[in-house]
RNA sequence: GCGGACGUGGCGGAAUCGGUAGACGCGGGCGACUUAAAAUCGCCUUCCCCUGGAGUGCGGGUUCGAGUCCCGCCGUCCGUACCA
């Protein structure tokens, strides 16, 4: 009897697949199409276990959606820009192109054995100059249709290096190479003007039923729409041309516990003091030195610097409040400038708290006090509170009702106007950065920023450069900087800047449905295949990539890139958890953990020992990291049990959006469950038929059927997968005729075909199934088949169980009810009382009160 | 710091709407087959002070009934705008 080998199955079927051609997308209006896409992988050398699990999931839905009659799309490419590129160049020599192209060629042929249905004539790199040239083209739509401009913004400057450093560069406020203290620097970059879409951004969020609401939550607070009062403080005594500090509140409500007023480190006023006051050049400095991550500002020890200057409270003209220059106000957001309320923000409380500043309270509980001087109090804005220092409104009313009515009391008076304001900053894209897309824009002394002509498309990197310096070598470059003025042919300079690698991957997917046209987009092929019906990622991306894309999306219709129906790109999304493994480690001589490998370590009564016999320490369920030692290559996984046993398993065991815990034990069960198919295929006798167990098996072949379905239907791969244990153990046992037990099986096949394809071939042409099993039409249940006629009841008194009835399915409420009553525990734990009452739960269960 | 999620046996996890907690798998135990082992097959497996009781991170609450809903904690993970 032949075994499963899934080493010789595998290839097999993959060519046939290839041969003929089943999976290459081609438009066909008589059939409904299905785009689905999971988030490209970074070209980073090796496929990891997670890209499997990833990739398996999309393959599932594809499958699934080839058998029940769609036309499908399910591309892949690459995300094939960014920083690893260059670090590999620093550290190993080598030129960026060249170990991001290798790196694609080899994990192209680690994804090929897996067997996923991907048409891959369409596959490309975001580093093909095909691609970045069209999304040039696309960023010079974007500049004339008002979408791009210049402004400053911060970076993080390491002073040693002479370079902009990354967020992932800087560590606790120095730089990863030169240790060096790092300073916030502005610098002229390029935005996409992703703020005029705030408010449809979120509003639009209502319609994406499919996506999962934590991310449309997250992505609803990262816009963050707010209303507040925007007004002016009058300054007394101010340099000159500083009679005013402006400033934005979402509580203007608490105006009249102010206490100071804020000003960033970078807004005008401080940096015309810093000119001349070298104590507050000295602070600026301080205030500007540490990282630009919103975790660094909010993190570090808030310091203040009081300017000595003062000014008027806007309800009462005697009242002064100091100005200090504070290193945690953002100049980009609001106005640059606050005023404190330490009586209602833990902040402005600590704040108040340093320097000494009044603590004064403008609303109390309704009921009770509470001692504002030790901490602040900060109550829901929904929830009402009494005022102490009202300006309108009710003594007693909510936070929101008080921010409203003061809003209005001060449009009325001439102090300030209310203002909506949104969180969401533009999007910085310029990168000092060789290996990304070149901004294709010139600089010109005579005629300024000069977008490059789009027939120059695309400009290209030049290969010849280094990375034994820091920095960007195109600025250094000899001759690549050097063009003439493409509106006046007089010499000039390219940008340097090369593009944020979120721009690659904003319009990836509408690239997918023409990757070799010779413009951005082909209408006719997007407006078939858009948009995304089936997105699949990691929720590490629910708020910075999907919010660009989102926004990228709009301004691609807006210049006539995509239809109007793909401003929301993704119809459903899906968010997948993490592959994780344990750690093992022991403690080395100096205290520090030695991480071992899973192969030298052996396994036994869930404790790890060592070949020495020294027992380790298991960290179980951990992020996979080279430095740990815990990462499994699926390379290895194939070559020890073959593709099917990884998809397998990486869809059992855990819900797709929850991290699954690889484990060599759990890959062994995958594997033998699925010899023990593939063997009771190849086994199948000839017993005669037999009417009752015939019929029993078909039951159990229609419920798995539905279960089945409904499971691939809602994300349920586990749930299904489980299942299909169970309709495999039916078949298993069951005594039915060969004919019907060829069917089950068969259906089983179907069943399993979108998990493990490559088994499922072998099993359906063992079986005589007709052509390949990747073109057969998904099974469907009889309903008829599905009907069981009895049903059982658990039985609880006061909520606990305590017996269970079987009973006809449609007997009445009274019956159930006398039934239960009747019921030998029920009749104990009475003991001859009178039930309260009796509730009975049709089909469900009966709950008797005493 | 802020925003979002998650927490169930020895382990991974199941439980469509608030209705039998522990499906399915791993591990473990017992047995069959075998000279023996592997492989395979069958049965058992939440815990305990076991005619009963307890139990879904901890503490409260709502309900006839809570893993599921509400309030407050603790822990872990993701994001925090230049990692992708």
């Amino acid at each position: 009897m032949s075994r499963y080998a899934a080493a010789e199955i595998e290839p097999k079927w993959q060519k046939a697949w290839d041969d003929a051609g089943v999976f290459l997308a081609r438009r066909d209006a008589d059939k409904p199409k299905y785009y689905v896409l999971e988030m490209f992988p970074y070209p980073s050398g090796r496929i990891h276990i997670g890209h499997v699990r990833n990739y398996t999931m999309g393959d599932v839905i594809a499958r699934y959606k080839r058998a029940t009659g769609h036309n499908v799309l399910h591309p892949m490419g690459f995300d094939a820009f960014g920083m690893p590129a260059e670090n590999a160049a620093m550290a190993n020599g080598g030129h960026p192109k060249d170990w991001t192209y290798s790196n694609i060629d080899t994990m192209v042929a680690q994804m090929k054995p897996l067997g996923f249905s991907l048409d891959w004539t369409r596959m490309f790199a975001t580093c093909d100059p095909e691609y970045y040239g069209q999304q040039q083209a696309l960023f010079l739509d974007f500049l004339e249709a008002g979408l791009v401009y210049r402004k400053n913004a911060v970076v993080n400057w390491d002073p040693v290096d002479m370079t902009v450093l990354a967020n992932e560069q800087v560590e606790d406020g120095r730089g990863w190479r030169s240790g060096a203290l790092v300073e916030r620097r502005e610098l002229t970059q390029w935005f996409f003007k992703i703020s005029d879409y705030s408010a449809e951004l979120l509003d639009a969020l209502d319609t994406l039923d499919d996506w999962p609401a934590k991310v449309k939550l997250m992505q609803a607070n990262w816009i963050g729409r707010s209303r507040g009062l925007q007004f002016a403080f009058s300054l007394i005594d101010g340099p000159r041309g500083f009679d005013r500090v402006e400033v934005y509140t979402t509580r203007p409500d608490t105006l009249m516990g102010a206490s100071f007023v804020g000003i960033s480190p970078d807004h005008p006023l401080a940096k015309e003091l810093e000119k001349s006051d070298p104590k507050v050049a000295a602070f600026c400095k301080e205030a500007r030195q540490g990282g630009t991550t919103e975790e660094a500002m909010e993190k570090a020890e808030k310091l203040g610097f009081d300017t000595g200057l003062k000014v008027r409270h806007p309800f009462d003209t005697a009242w002064e409040l100091p100005v200090y220059i504070a290193n945690f106000i953002l100049m980009d957001y609001g106005t640059g400038a606050i005023f404190g309320c330490p009586g209602h923000d833990e902040r402005d409380h600590e704040f108040a708290r340093k320097y000494d500043l009044p603590i004064i309270d403008t609303f109390l509980p309704v009921e009770g006090g509470h001692d504002i001087q030790s901490a602040p109090f900060v109550p829901a804005k929904t929830e009402k509170v009494r005022f102490t220092r009202l300006v309108a409104g009710e003594e007693i009313q909510t936070g929101e009702e008080a921010i409203n009515a003061t809003i209005d009391f001060c449009e009325a008076n001439g102090v300030g106007h209310g203002v909506t304001k949104f969180r969401l900053r533009d999007w910085g894209l310029s990168r000092q950065r060789y290996w990304g897309c070149p901004i294709p824009v010139v600089h010109c002394d005579d005629c300024g920023v000069v977008p490059e002509k789009k027939e120059n498309l695309p400009v290209t990197l030049p290969d010849d450069v280094s990375f034994d310096i820091p920095g960007n070598p195109l600025d250094r470059h000899p001759t690549w900087r050097d063009c003439a003025c493409p509106a006046c042919g007089k010499p000039a300079k390219r940008e340097t800047d090369t593009m944020d690698t979120f721009v690659d991957s904003s319009w990836y997917q509408a690239r997918f449905t023409s990757p070799r046209a010779t413009t951005p987009t082909d209408m006719e092929e997007a407006d078939y295949w858009m948009n995304v019906d089936q997105y699949i990622g990691g929720i590490e991306h629910a708020i910075l990539h999907l919010l660009y894309a989102r926004f990228f999306c709009r301004g691609m219709v807006k210049t006539g890139h995509l239809p109007e129906k793909s401003k929301e790109p993704f119809d459903a999304l899906f968010t997948q958890g993490m592959v994780t493994h344990a750690i093992y480690q022991t403690k080395g001589d100096n205290g520090r953990p030695v991480y071992h490998y899973p192969e030298d370590v052996t396994l036994k009564d869930g404790q790890g020992f060592l070949k020495d016999g020294q027992e380790v320490e298991i960290i179980p369920s951990a992020k996979m990291s080279k430095s740990k030692n815990n990462v499994v290559d699926p390379v290895q996984i194939i070559a020890d049990y073959g593709a099917d046993t990884a998809r397998w398993f990486v869809l059992s065991d855990s819900p797709p959006e929850r991290d699954v815990e690889w484990t060599a034990a759990g890959a062994e069960a995958a594997s033998k469950h699925l010899a023990r198919v593939y063997r009771l295929a190849a086994e199948l006798d000839n017993a005669p038929a037999n009417a009752e167990e015939d019929t029993a098996l078909l039951r159990e072949m229609h419920k798995a059927i539905r279960d089945v379905t409904l499971g691939v239907d809602s994300f349920g791969f586990n749930a299904s997968i489980a299942k299909l244990y169970g309709f495999t153990n039916a078949i298993a046992k069951s005594k039915a005729g060969a004919d019907t037990k060829r069917t089950a099986i068969k259906t089983l096949a179907q069943l399993m075909s979108p998990m493990t394809p490559h088994l499922a071939e072998e099993v359906w042409s063992l079986l005589g199934g007709e052509g390949l099993i990747a073109r057969a039409p998904w099974p469907k249940e009889d309903e008829a088949m599905l009907v069981d006629d009895s049903v059982t009841l658990p039985i609880q008194v006061n909520g606990k169980r305590r017996g269970e009835i079987t009973v006809p399915k449609d007997l009445d409420k009274a019956e159930v009810e006398k039934l239960a009553l009747a019921h030998e525990n029920v009749a104990r734990t009475l003991d001859g009382a009178q039930p309260k009452k009796v509730i009975v739960v049709p089909g469900r269960i009966v709950n008797v009160v005493m």
